[in-house]
RNA sequence: GCUCGGGUGGCGGAAUCGGUAUACGCGCACGACUUAAAAUCGUGUCCCUAUGGGAUGUGGGUUCAAGUCCCACCCCGAGCACCA
């Protein structure tokens, strides 16, 4: 028999799959449906075996579900607009479309060649009209139902480049290409409102069982729901009030200041006329002129100013002193804090910086706590003192019934904040989808009628950054006529940010030639949600809150049945190498092209998903591919036994044992996939396998399963690798007589009986330590078991000059004698 | 700082319910085959002062029995970060 040549089996095969179409889907039959998807990537330059994982692992879920019986859709895209390509573009010269589609192409031979199978009919590029037309669809029906807005909002600007920066392009406050300063400027940006979809969005957490709970708790965190009261702070010396919020209305008492956020709309109302508004003014404007990053930090020295102004707290009608700080932020809340010293670290800081009263309101019951004496601010629940008729109230109830007795007096009412801000989608770049609205000196902002969709993005526009939108300078572009009134317009020209084109991407698979709408309902409905969705966890906060998003406001226009596009989620580890994520800057990338062409697809493949847990980060190394390769070439060895072998079984105890071990390595296999995906289990066990096998033939010889038995075993073997190695299991499948393809073929049962011996060996222990194993036969008594033990030699040394003081039993498993 | 993960041989990693710690693979050593090397096959491989003893980041605890449960701490990784 021919050795294993893997290059002609890889090609063979994967010629055969696309010819026979193994993963073409009808959509309109959905029974047993199984939609497996992977996030579409970012078209770049090569792929290296890190990325490689990712698609390994969907298409083994894919292949093994197909074995199961299901109909299953695996569809594949690109997520093709975005910063890469356009910052190439700068460099190099290429245009952005051109560089993209080339990196398409060569994306999707090196997907091929790790046999990694998609029904590309259903192909998705987010950077082609007819798909970009349908996101602009989308910020259309958000724009109609009001969710889509304009608004001023600062931008991270690169004063060097002369350009506006996403935040991920800002690292550790510089601009990623030239490492200037980041600076905030305001301008005016669309947005859409993700906060009125907060608190369903936190709800709906809980529909999610089949996702891993970290994401889950990041999605939390990130959405960040407080619940609180809003209170109501007159000012001394006029009608007016300002309101703050806080969710430690039990330390109400100790409130001694308050601090406005330098933006806050009434500061210049309130230092009107004040002899020091200069000063403050002056103040204000080197806070604005911080950048986030350098205001954002914990524990910087905060900065503050007293603005003459005081206020009341209305509980105890105390007169306080209102200053402005730049530890407030104006984004979140009310821009305005009630500063309780004693018992917020922030405003103690602040307040021994700047000399303000401290007072301690909640006592620590462990130890009494005295203003003068703490070094930190006391945050932990307590007994309220010097809080009038709350004393001696723990701060847990305290809390309610402060929030009780202000709604009553109309001081304040109860209120929920989200740390969760709107989405921020233009962009002030070229290689995006133009947002298809028009400004009309008459009518005012015009959304594009949806008729004239999509918006081109031209093509030969000068994208070197100038310090506007690079669709400024397409003067045919930029102007048109008024949809409503039919005078001169000018179009938008910023475009949209690259989430916005995947929040919706697996709705398009559905329907992915459809001109008249962006999918079928009906197809939809019938496909959706995503049975499995697998994918990086760096996605597991943004990508994945905006695809909830906007796949619930989808819902709510009534186009889909469903208000949760993914069902499953699985997350996987980075392939790292020498301890580092693989980048071309570092030197540690390695590529599959090189692996592939010396040792086949399959054993890349095997050593990838053998590595480790694939939802945890891995060591590359090449050595462990040489492994993987071995274990394969074993594997298909057992063809060569296999023909010499003669039809009947020469050894009877040779051939229970392996078909006992068969069935116990089909029950661990698909145990492990069903279960949490441990492929690198799978694997292990299948190697164990056939090493018994090859143990048993060393040394009863080649026949000592038969014919038969063998061939059983291999048949079982290859259909338990498919998934893994789909090469070499088509090739050995077909030898061995399969029919048709051996993903067509069921995926194997085990036979429950078959996976217990009469037998069992089971450890002994005197005192909790091994002191030897006994066989015995299962199901045998207790008391026998005890004769057993005690007629053993080795364990009768340990026990015999003393007392049995007692017996622990567990049948099947142990035994331990305490003396 | 807060919230999640994680820490097991030289390395990647196994270990359903608390029940034989170190499966499987890599590497290494020795042997066979070979003129030789590669490949392949076989044997061995946690440590030690070895009929025994000690090891799952450290220190305690619960238990007949702890990698697994509880308490305190150290280290590494990820996310959030002046969120009132």
């Amino acid at each position: 028999m021919k050795e294993y040549n893997f290059t002609e089996i890889d090609a063979k095969w994967q010629e055969a799959w696309q010819k026979n179409g193994l993963f073409k889907v009808d959509i309109k039959d959905c029974k047993n449906k199984y939609y497996c998807l992977m996030m579409f990537p970012y078209p770049s330059a090569a792929l290296h075996v890190g990325h490689g994982r990712n698609y390994i692992i969907g298409d083994v879920v894919a292949r093994y579900k197909m074995m199961k019986g299901l109909n299953v859709l695996t569809p594949m895209g690109w997520d093709a607009f975005g910063l890469p390509a356009e910052n190439a573009a700068i460099k190099g010269g290429i245009h952005p479309k051109e560089s993209t589609l080339n990196n398409i192409s060569r994306m999707k031979k090196q997907l091929n060649s790790w046999g990694v199978l998609y029904d590309w009919d259903r192909e998705v590029t987010s950077c082609l009209p007819d798909y970009y037309k349908w996101t602009q669809w989308i910020f259309l029906k958000l724009y109609e139902k009001g969710l889509a807005y304009r608004k001023k909002a600062f931008v991270n600007w690169c004063p060097s480049c002369n350009t506006v920066l996403a935040n991920e392009q800002v690292v550790n406050g510089g601009c990623e290409r030239c490492d200037t300063e980041v600076e905030q400027k305001e301008l005016e940006q669309w947005f859409f409102k993700i906060t009125d979809y907060a608190q369903r969005l936190l709800n709906d957490i809980e529909k999610l069982e089949e996702w891993p709970e970290k994401v889950k708790i990041m999605q939390k965190n990130w959405i960040g729901r407080s619940e609180g009261v809003n209170i109501e702070f007159p000012l001394a010396s006029s009608e007016k009030s300002l309101t703050c919020f806080t969710t430690r209305v039990d330390t109400i008492f100790g409130c001694t200041y308050m601090v406005l956020a330098p933006e806050h709309a009434m500061v210049e109302e309130l230092i009107e006329g004040s002899p020091d508004k200069a000063k403050i003014m002056k103040f204000i404007s080197e806070i604005r002129n911080e950048s986030k990053i350098e205001r954002g930090q914990t524990g910087t020295d905060k900065k503050g100013i007293f603005t003459g102004q005081y206020v009341i707290n209305k509980i105890n009608g105390k007169k306080i002193p209102l200053w402005i700080a730049d530890y407030v932020l104006m984004e979140y809340g009310t821009g305005a804090v009630m500063a309780v010293p004693a018992h917020d670290q922030r405003d103690f800081e602040f307040a021994k910086k700047y000399g303000l009263p401290m007072e301690v309101v909640i006592d620590n019951p462990k130890e009494h706590l005295e203003a003068s004496k703490m070094t930190s601010a006391y945050e932990e629940e307590g007994v309220l003192v010097s809080s009038g008729e709350f004393n001696g109230m723990s701060s847990v109830k305290a809390k309610e019934k402060i929030a009780d007795y202000m709604e009553k007096q109309k001081i304040g009412k109860r209120s929920v904040h989200f740390r969760l801000r709107d989405w921020l989608i233009s962009r002030q770049r070229y290689w995006g989808a133009p947002i298809p609205m028009i400004y009309c000196d008459k009518c005012g902002i015009v959304p594009v009628p949806e008729k004239d969709l999509p918006v081109l993005l031209p093509e030969g526009v000068e994208f070197r950054p100038t310090g506007e939108s690079p669709l400024k300078s397409a003067k045919e572009f930029v102007s048109t006529t008024c949809p409503k009134c039919g005078g001169k317009a000018r179009r938008e020209i910023d475009t949209m940010d690259t989430f916005v084109d995947s929040s919706w991407y697996f709705l398009r698979y559905i329907s992915p030639k459809m001109t008249d709408k962006p999918f079928d309902s009906h197809d939809v409905n019938s496909w959706l949600p995503v049975d499995q969705y697998i994918g990086g966890v760096e996605h597991a906060i943004l990508h994945l809150l905006y695809s909830r998003f906007i796949t619930k406001v989808i819902y709510d226009l009534g186009y889909i049945s469903f208000d949760e596009p993914f069902k499953r989620l699985f997350t996987q580890g980075m392939i790292v190498k020498d301890g580092a994520k693989m980048s071309k800057s570092k030197g540690n990338v390695v590529s599959p092209d090189g692996l592939i062409e010396s040792f086949g697809a399959d054993t890349v493949r095997l050593y990838t998903l053998f590595i480790g847990p694939p939802e945890k980060d891995a060591e590359w190394s090449d050595r462990g591919v040489e492994g993987a390769n071995r274990f394969l070439k074993r594997v298909w060895g057992l063809l060569d036994i296999y023909s010499e072998a003669k039809e009947e079984a020469s050894n009877q105890e040779a051939k229970d044992a392996i078909l006992r071990k068969m069935h116990q390595t089909i029950k661990k296999v698909t145990d492990d996939i069903d279960g949490a995906f441990h492929f690198n289990t799978a694997i292990s066990a299948v190697m164990e396998l056939i090493n018994e096998a090859y143990a048993l033939i060393n040394e009863k010889g080649r026949s000592c399963f038969g014919k038969n038995v063998l061939g059983e075993v291999i048949r079982n073997t290859t259909l338990l690798l498919g998934p893994f190695v789909p090469h070499i299991s088509e090739e050995m499948w077909e030898r061995q007589g399969g029919e048709k393809s051996v993903f067509k073929a069921s995926w194997p049962k085990y036979r429950e009986d078959m996976l217990i011996t009469d037998t069992v060996v089971v450890p002994v222990q005197v005192m909790g330590k091994l002191r030897g194993t006994i066989e015995m036969t299962r199901g045998i008594k207790e008391e026998d078991i005890k004769k057993i033990v005690l007629a053993d030699e080795k364990i009768n040394q340990w026990i015999k000059d003393k007392q049995i003081k007692k017996w622990i039993i567990i049948p099947e498993k142990l035994v331990n004698i305490v003396v």
